[in-house]
RNA sequence: GCCCGGGUGGUGAAAUUGGUAGACACAAGGGAUUUAAAAUCCCUCGCGCGUAAGCGUGUGCCGGUUCAAGUCCGGCCCCGGGCACCA
């Protein structure tokens, strides 16, 4: 009988998590089984999970991401890759500055403690990670070559400065996060927020955009759903910009230049509309108090979201007029609230029959309204109710009348290219990246104002710029902005003023996969090492990220690129975006009508016969409170299950099992207490089972040769259908769910096989042998106790995935499904090399069959070899 | 409004290329073991009829294609997520 750290197998009863996991992890560590270095001889495997927030404890959704993580690296190992499974901190951001004013200490302080104990956490779960590589985004030595590389691209002009606008607290007067920002009041000063302008700092990912949108093709790894979201959110249209002569210059301008994506309806246009930010409309609200107070109006109106779609078109007569370019005719300018500053050239030429805003706007406004599309084949339209915006022939367009869309869209445009008056463009939705943030926590961004009041780039030799994590925060301002002195500097030996502004944390998040592969003192990256190393081969994370954090990943790796750091044009392969962790919630409402969220653990559930819940009581107090369903694990719900209690209960390995198998890894996980403890059964039948093998001593009899005996036969077809179905499962369908299934219906038949003779232990040991190395992957604890007492010399870890046998996938025998007009009526087992006639006779010859055609005729036979006849009879 | 997912037993789910619907689990019920309990093991488990064999029926609803549909096509209903005045 060998031993592992103490624990032996022998103690049949008792499969102990807690006395086996920590020794485990301990042999882990020592071993340093999971430093990866370049091996060029070796073919890669780099896994990366998405890096967690230093929140302070883990929860469900980081288990859940890091145990795929952790599966699909041990997996690849087996498969004998050189794995690189790195893990860090994404340690910057807000709820550190306010979880510092709350505990009264430096934000620095409270993220490192997280750290430090989630850090254990993480270990606790037995991930392999090389914590050689480790990172935090809040350590000096990562972010200063952020801000290296932010003035590098400060050099290459893709970087700028404009003005856009925060939420301001007039109390405070401070910046706020939109999450400070609570029903349009200050949290901390209860103060109504304003919108004000500042100048910030922005990258220009719009210069990208069609790189950024062309190679998601690239990215077949990537689920579609990902890569159609950031497709709209790159927003890529295709039209025209047209200009329109003003019939008297103002404001500087000769004409007002529209962008449409629906030229073929020039014609109907019958106004233009400018947004109320539009220069032309803020100089003429300068002599026109109605107006002035228009766009004081809209500028306000930027309340919630939701409520911009049903927000009313309202406007304004500016009392200009513009000449059609086509038809020479006057056409009046109006001011609309809907019409956006930053997207096209803020004009827009109204075509209130094709268009239901322009329709609307029209409408209210006694505007004219004139036909120019005609209605599909088959439509109907009443320009009285609304507009009509399908693409289809011309009407009442002059010599262009008749034309299809493509073929107007074309002839106009070329007509107003002729006379200077327009072109075809394109224009995307995307705006530049604003990474200006006026709070504390976070990388100083590396600009200073010299003594002309022009922003230079600091120099390379005089960076980083660093944080001082030694602060006092008071909540309102940040602590580099309060104390004056920090911003004094010198630029090229003249005084100089710091920016006090930090960078988006988005930003530290862009590039950290990359910094894991490679993180020379002297440099941002090593390119041979990165290269080696990149693209991410696999990358899990939430898809709340599907746009923000993987389309800035995306382009910071395009930057990165054309910096010649590394030479592949996307950072990630392959994509799987788990999804939510669920539980139970239960609240009940307090005298001022409040909800309020009660923990299960707090409360008596009472159940009916189908295990449905149908009341609930507070234990303490018998409170009654009402159960809100199955509902995403957060804070706010109180209806967490900390992963601390589940590990100290059940040990990791059942944790990393039951998240694994409860459901697929892309879909949501509902988190069940008596399931748990079902993954934990399965554990302990895999124990016992080995343990018993084990005892009976292990066999030395080779297989190869020998005959086996039908029974023998027929393991031998599962343990190896098995190994094939589990392999397909884990690598190319991501389905560790199924595969789990499949290694439970192998422990299944393992069970109910007997050992009577040698030959029957050497199968049998085959099956044991396999079903420890394939449950490795998810539970590697147990499996490590299990591998030592088979008596296997090799490292586990690195011990090759099994792989089937084909000739044991050969079957003898193969039952056939027979059916009459496609209803199953029998089953008959037949010999594997059976001819196509004697199937057909054995089908049509079997009394249930013959039951249901004798008083028909047969039409026709269809035979699927191996698996199905059905005889069509009438 | 637009764009994505999804709807299968009491529950989580499976069915991979159109070929036995419900694998694998959880819960429930019954039994064995035990002085008793826990643990463990065995049996039943979509619905209806039937002692059973079996028959009928069943994957949100309506229709279609096919020898055969959870799977493909058309129309509709419901749930979840994302985007949201983008001209």
């Amino acid at each position: 009988m060998s031993k592992t750290n103490g624990m032996s197998v022998k103690d049949v009863s008792d499969y102990a998590p807690k006395d086996i996991e920590a020794s485990v992890q301990a042999k882990w560590a020592t071993d340093g089984i999971y430093h990866a270095d370049v091996n060029e001889n070796k073919e890669k495997f780099y896994c990366l999970s998405m890096f967690p927030y230093p929140s302070g404890r883990l929860h469900m959704g980081h288990v859940r991401n890091y145990t795929i993580g952790d599966v699909i690296s041990r997996y690849q190992r087996m498969q004998g890759k050189n794995v690189l499974q790195p893990i860090g901190w994404d340690a910057f951001g807000l709820p550190a500055e306010n979880a510092a004013i709350e505990n009264k200490t430096a934000p620095a302080h409270w993220t490192r403690k997280n750290i430090d104990y989630m850090k254990k956490q993480l270990n606790s779960l037995g991930f392999g990670y090389d914590w050689r590589r480790e990172l935090a985004t809040c350590d000096v030595e990562y972010y200063r070559w952020e801000q290296w590389f932010f003035t590098r691209l400060y050099e290459k002009g893709l970087v700028y400065k404009k003005m856009a606008t925060v939420n301001w607290d007039p109390i405070d007067q401070t910046v706020l996060a939109n999450e400070q920002v609570i029903d349009g009041k200050g949290w901390r000063s209860g103060a109504v927020v304003e919108q004000r302008e500042i100048p910030q700092w922005f990258i220009k990912i719009t210069a990208y955009a069609e790189e950024l949108l062309t190679e998601l093709e690239d990215l077949s790894g990537w689920p579609n759903q990902v890569k159609l979201a950031q497709k709209n959110w790159i927003g890529k249209s295709t039209g025209a910009n047209i200009r329109f002569a003003l019939d008297e210059p103002i404001a500087g301008f000769e004409h007002l230049e529209v962008y449409t994506t629906r030229p073929d309806t020039l014609f109907g246009a019958t106004y233009l509309a400018l947004s109320p930010q539009h220069p032309i409309c803020l100089t003429l609200a300068e002599k026109n108090q109605a107006l002035a107070d228009f766009v004081a109006t809209c500028k306000q109106a930027k309340t919630s979201e939701a409520d911009l779609a049903t927000m009313e078109k309202l406007g304004k007569a500016l009392s200009i007029n513009v000449i059609h370019p086509l038809t020479k005719e006057l056409m009046p300018v109006w001011s609309a609230n809907f019409v956006l500053m930053d997207y096209g050239s803020g004009a827009v030429m109204s075509v209130p029959a094709h268009d239901q805003r322009d329709w609307e706007f029209a409408t209210k406004y006694g505007l004219e309204i004139k036909q120019v599309i005609a209605a599909k084949e088959g439509d109907d339209y009443d320009l009285s109710t609304g507009a009509y915006s399908e693409k289809s022939t011309l009407i009442n367009s002059e010599q262009y009348s008749g034309l299809t869309f493509d073929d107007a869209f074309d002839a106009i445009v070329t007509a107003l290219e002729t006379q200077s008056a327009g072109e075809k463009s394109t224009n995307y939705r995307l705006r530049d990246w604003g990474v200006s943030r006026q709070r504390y926590w976070g990388a100083p961004i590396p600009i200073v104002h010299d003594e002309n009041g022009d922003t230079q780039a600091v120099n390379a030799n005089e960076l980083p710029v660093i944080l001082p994590e030694d602060v006092v925060m008071d909540g309102v301002q940040s602590p580099i902005k309060s104390d004056k002195s920090w911003a004094q500097t010198t630029h090229n030996g003249a005084p100089a003023t710091r920016e006090t502004d930090t960078f988006d944390t988005f930003m530290e998040s862009s590039w950290y996969y990359a910094r894991y592969t490679s993180s020379p003192d002297d440099a941002m990256l090593d390119p041979d090492e990165a290269n080696y190393w990149l693209p991410a081969d696999q990358y899990i994370g939430g898809i709340e990220h599907a746009t923000l954090h993987l389309l800035y990943a995306r382009f910071f790796h395009k930057l990165l690129r054309d910096e010649g750091l590394v030479n592949s044009n996307e950072p990630f392969k392959r994509l799987l975006c788990q999804g939510m962790v669920l539980s139970n919630a239960f609240f009940y409402k307090n005298e001022s009508g409040k909800e309020i969220w009660v923990n299960t653990t707090d409360l008596d559930i009472t159940r009916d016969e189908n295990g449905r819940i149908t009341s609930a009581q507070i234990k303490d107090t018998g409170q009654v409170v009402e159960y809100a369903g199955m509902i995403k694990m957060s804070k706010s719900k109180n209806n967490g299950v900390d992963p601390q209690t589940m590990i100290d209960t059940y040990g990791a390995d059942t944790i990393r099992l039951y998240t694994m198998f409860a459901s697929p890894p892309d879909q949501d996980l509902e988190w069940t207490e008596t399931a748990v403890e079902g993954a934990n059964r399965f554990l302990k039948r895999v124990w016992r089972l080995t343990s018993d093998f084990v005892a009976l001593g292990l066999s030395d009899t080779p297989l190869h040769g020998v005959t086996l005996s039908k029974e023998q036969k027929a393991l031998r077809r599962v343990i190896h259908d098995k190994i094939s179905k589990i392999t397909d499962d884990i690598e190319r369908r991501q389905t560790f769910n199924t595969a789990i299934a499949k290694l439970m219906e192998l422990l299944n038949t393992l069970q109910k096989f007997h050992i009577r003779n040698d030959t029957d232990k050497a199968v049998y040991q085959e099956g044991v042998i396999a079903l420890v190395k394939m449950l490795n992957p998810i539970t590697p604890h147990i499996c490590e106790v299990l591998w030592k007492a088979l008596g296997q010399e090799q490292e586990l870890q690195t011990a090759p995935w099994p792989i089937a046998d084909a000739s044991a996938l050969v079957e003898d025998e193969k039952l056939i499904i027979v059916q009459v007009n496609g209803k199953v009526r029998s089953k008959v087992t037949v010999p594997a090399d059976i001819d196509k006639q004697a199937l057909e006779e054995m089908a049509v010859s079997q009394e249930n069959v013959q039951a249901f055609i004798t008083d028909k005729t047969i039409r026709k036979v269809i035979v699927v070899p191996g698996k199905l006849v059905n005889i069509v009879a009438n």
